[in-house]
DNA sequence: ATTCTGACA
DNA sequence: TGTCAGGA
């Protein structure tokens, strides 16, 4: 019937950490070592056990691709925040669309 | 068999 | 940053 995926389907937490690491390719120990650096916050069962959104997937595959790339943790946290921050303001710009304004000429438009 | 936390190199 | 020990 439905079969568009709500946001909030996206960010439901399925997946054992076991399927998280397959998906990934990322070991299981070190995508644990992830959220404690602060990169995730997967869901936990009522037991305790962590369950991997999609959208918890996708933040993996970044993890992984920019670790390839060289950056660290923090640097991987401040990608992933900037990231978030375009995503905002992009959806912030879409909703309400600014008007264009011209600053004198040649000044700095800081 | 699977996942958890905490310690440590 | 990543690995290992030990327990539920």
């Amino acid at each position: 019937m439905n079969q568009v995926p709500s946001d909030k389907d996206f960010r439901r937490g399925v997946f054992a950490i076991s399927v998280a690491a397959d998906m990934t390719a990322l070991q299981i120990q070190n995508i644990r070592v992830y959220e404690r650096r602060g990169l995730l916050e997967p869901d936990r069962s009522a037991g305790g056990t962590r369950l991997y959104s999609r959208a918890d997937i996708e933040t993996l595959l970044r993890i992984r691709d920019l670790l390839a790339e060289g950056l660290n943790i923090a640097g991987i946290a401040r990608v992933i925040a900037l990231e978030a921050e375009v995503t905002r303001l992009r959806r912030e710009i879409d909703l309400n669309p600014p008007t264009r304004r011209r600053g004198p000429q040649g000044a700095s438009q800081r």
